[in-house]
RNA sequence: GCGGCAAUAGCUCAGUUGGUAGAGCAUUAGCUUCCCAAGCUAAGGGCCGAGGGUUCGAAUCCCUUUUGCCGCUCCA
C-alpha cells in the first residue's frame, strides 16, 4: 500500500502543497536552513510540543516543573559553558583532501619548518603578520599569507585552500549601544543553560526536594556550516529538553530510567520500536560522563532524534565558579549512618527533544500515497497523512452532504458544540469524497458527515481516515466519542 | 565546505535547431450530485529563481549568484 520506496521529496511537497511547511522568505529566494511552519504545520508542532510539555510536568511523577527563559542571556554564561572559547578560531579547508586545519596551528607549523631549514627571519616574519592579522579579524588577510608562502596541506600536498572561516556556532549581535566589546551578546545554541542559572530561583521560590526537574521548550540557534536535509537540521530550531538535578553517584541509575522513559514516549507517539534505537556516544562531550542518542530511522537514515545526557555537575559548577554565587543544595535526607547527606552541587541529567525533529518524524511516518483496486475492477488513490488522532491538527471535520435543505445549518449547530472543545473544520464544497480525500491529505482522523435522515432521526454518519469505515452514530453523541477519541 | 543533479502556475511537468510561455491536477464562481476525488460551464494565476552578458531577438547559449535534493565532510 504505502510507498516503500524513498518518498521524501514527495513529502517535501506535500507539506508545502497542504500549509504544514514553507521556506523561509521564499519570495525572496529562500533563506538557506530555515523554514516557517503553515497553517497545519503549527498547529501540528504546537500539539506535539503540548504533548511533550504535558507529560513532562502535569502527568509525571518525578517532581518536575517548567519554565521559559529568555533567548538572550549574559555573555558570561556562554564562558562558563564553554561555547565561547572551544568554538572561536579561524579555520580554513583545503579543498583536495578535505582537510580542515585551525588557522593558525597550520601556519605555526609551517614556520616551524622554516626555523628547521634554517629560514628563521622567514619564520619571525610569518608569525608576526599573522598574529597582526588574527588579531585585526583579517581573514582575506590570512588566506593571502598562505598563498603567498605556498603553505600546503600536509595531506594532500596542495595549497587549493577554501576561504578562512569562523566556525563559531553561535550567533551574535548588539544589545544597548553597538560600539562597546562588552554589549557583544549571543543567540543561544541550547535552552539547557537558561535553566542551569535558574536552578536555585527555582529550587527555592518551588521548595524543590532532589531528585527533581526543570523542563522548557523554545528556540535556539546554531550558524551550522552544512545544514541540509529540510527541517532535520537547521539554523533556527526549537528544542524541548529537561534538566534532572539529583544526588552525585545516582547518575547512572537515573541516566537509565530516562532512556528507558524517553524511549516509551516515543512510542506512546505511534512511532514503531524498530525505528527507534540507542545510539551510544563513545567520544564524550566535554561536560558529560555518559551520552547516548535516541535515534529514528528517518527517510534518509538512522539520526539523531533525541539525546540522552549524563552532564554531571559540570554546569552548574562552571557557573558558581564564573558567578561567584554558590548553586549548591543542601539535603536534609539521612545517610545510613543516621546523619544528612548535607551541602552539594548537584548532579544533572538531561533529556533534549529537536521538536522540529520530532515532527519530521511523525510526519515522514505518517505520510503514505495509497492505490487500491476497488470492488468494479478500477484504480483508485488517495494521500493520506495518519498522523495519530491526539496530535493531528484538526481533530474533525464536518460535512453537509448538500449545502441546501437546511443541512449546513445542522452542521452549524454541531461545529458550534464542538469548536471550544477541539479544532473543527467545516467544509460545504465539492462532492462528498472529494472533501474525504482533502481531509485525508491534511490528516483529519474523523469526518462527520450530515444528510437528509440527519433531518428525521437525528443520526450522522462518522468516517475513519484510516481505515475509512463509515458508520451511523447519534448527533448528540459525536462531541463525547471525537473527545474520547483524541484522548 | 567539496563534488553531482536540479530550478518554468499552488503541485507534477512539457516547451522542438534561440522567435517575447502550455498541459494535467489544484484553486475560485456557478450548475449537477443522497456517502469516498478526477461530471458540466466559466474565471483567476507564471514575464520562465535572481543579476549580468552574447544576439535584431534568450525559458532555451555563456558567466556570476541564490535555493533545494543526493554523496562525502562537519556537527563542542
Amino acid at each position: 500500500m504505502a510507498n516503500e520506496a524513498n518518498n521524501f521529496p514527495e513529502l517535501i511537497s506535500h507539506c508545502k502543497e497542504y500549509g504544514y511547511i514553507f521556506q523561509s522568505s521564499e519570495i525572496y529566494d529562500g533563506l538557506a536552513a530555515v523554514y516557517d511552519y503553515g497553517q497545519m504545520g503549527a498547529q501540528l508542532k504546537k500539539n506535539l510540543r503540548d504533548y511533550w510539555w504535558k507529560s513532562m510536568t502535569q502527568l509525571n511523577d518525578n517532581n518536575i516543573v517548567g519554565i521559559d527563559a529568555a533567548i538572550f542571556m549574559h555573555s558570561t554564561t556562554w564562558k562558563a559553558s564553554g561555547h565561547v572559547d572551544n568554538f572561536s578560531d579561524p579555520m580554513i579547508d583545503n579543498k583536495d583532501s578535505n582537510k580542515r586545519y585551525r588557522v593558525d596551528h597550520l601556519i605555526e607549523g609551517f614556520a616551524e619548518e622554516q626555523k628547521a631549514i634554517g629560514k628563521e627571519q622567514l619564520a619571525i616574519d610569518v608569525l608576526a603578520a599573522m598574529d597582526k592579522l588574527i588579531v585585526a579579524n583579517d581573514y582575506a588577510g590570512l588566506k593571502k599569507l598562505i598563498e603567498d608562502n605556498n603553505i600546503k596541506c600536509a595531506i594532500s600536498k596542495t595549497c587549493n585552500w577554501t576561504e578562512v572561516r569562523d566556525f563559531n556556532l553561535m550567533f551574535s549581535t548588539q544589545i544597548g549601544s553597538v560600539s562597546e566589546e562588552s554589549d557583544t551578546i549571543y543567540l543561544r545554541p541550547e535552552t539547557a543553560q537558561g535553566i542551569f542559572v535558574n536552578f536555585l530561583n527555582v529550587q527555592k521560590t518551588g521548595r524543590m526536594k532532589i531528585p527533581f526537574g526543570i523542563a522548557q521548550t523554545g528556540k535556539a540557534f546554531r550558524n551550522e556550516i552544512v545544514a541540509r536535509q529540510f527541517i532535520f537540521r537547521m539554523r533556527e530550531f526549537e528544542q524541548m529538553e529537561m534538566q534532572f538535578f539529583i544526588r552525585p553517584g545516582t547518575q547512572m541509575e537515573w541516566y537509565g530510567y530516562w532512556k528507558e522513559e524517553r524511549k516509551k514516549w516515543h512510542e506512546s507517539l505511534g512511532i514503531p520500536a524498530e525505528k527507534l534505537r540507542f545510539h551510544d556516544h563513545i567520544k564524550l562531550a566535554h561536560y558529560a560522563d555518559a551520552a547516548l542518542d535516541i535515534e529514528f530511522e528517518f527517510p534518509f537514515g538512522w539520526k539523531e532524534l533525541e539525546g540522552i545526557h549524563s552532564r554531571t555537575d559540570f554546569d552548574l559548577t562552571q557557573h558558581q565558579k564564573f558567578s561567584k554565587k554558590k548553586l549548591q543544595y543542601f539535603d536534609n535526607d539521612l545517610k545510613e549512618d543516621g546523619k544528612p547527606y548535607g551541602n552539594y552541587i548537584p548532579y544533572v541529567v538531561e533529556t533534549s527533544v529537536g521538536l522540529d525533529r520530532l515532527f519530521l518524524t511523525i510526519i515522514s511516518l505518517a505520510y503514505a500515497n495509497e492505490e487500491w483496486t476497488k470492488e468494479d475492477g478500477t484504480k483508485d488513490s488517495r494521500v493520506v497523512l495518519r498522523l495519530p488522532a491526539k496530535i493531528a491538527p484538526t481533530k474533525l471535520a464536518i460535512l453537509p452532504l448538500l449545502k441546501k435543505d437546511g443541512l449546513p445549518e445542522i452542521a452549524r449547530e454541531l461545529m458550534n458544540e464542538c469548536r471550544g472543545s477541539f479544532m473543527c473544520f467545516y467544509e460545504e464544497k465539492d462532492a462528498i469524497g472529494k472533501r474525504y480525500r482533502r481531509m485525508d491529505a491534511i490528516g483529519t482522523p474523523f469526518c462527520v458527515t450530515i444528510d437528509h435522515q440527519t433531518k428525521e432521526d437525528n443520526t450522522v454518519t462518522i468516517r475513519y481516515r484510516d481505515t475509512m469505515l463509515q458508520e451511523r452514530i447519534a448527533l448528540s453523541e459525536v462531541k463525547k466519542l471525537v473527545l474520547q477519541l483524541i484522548s
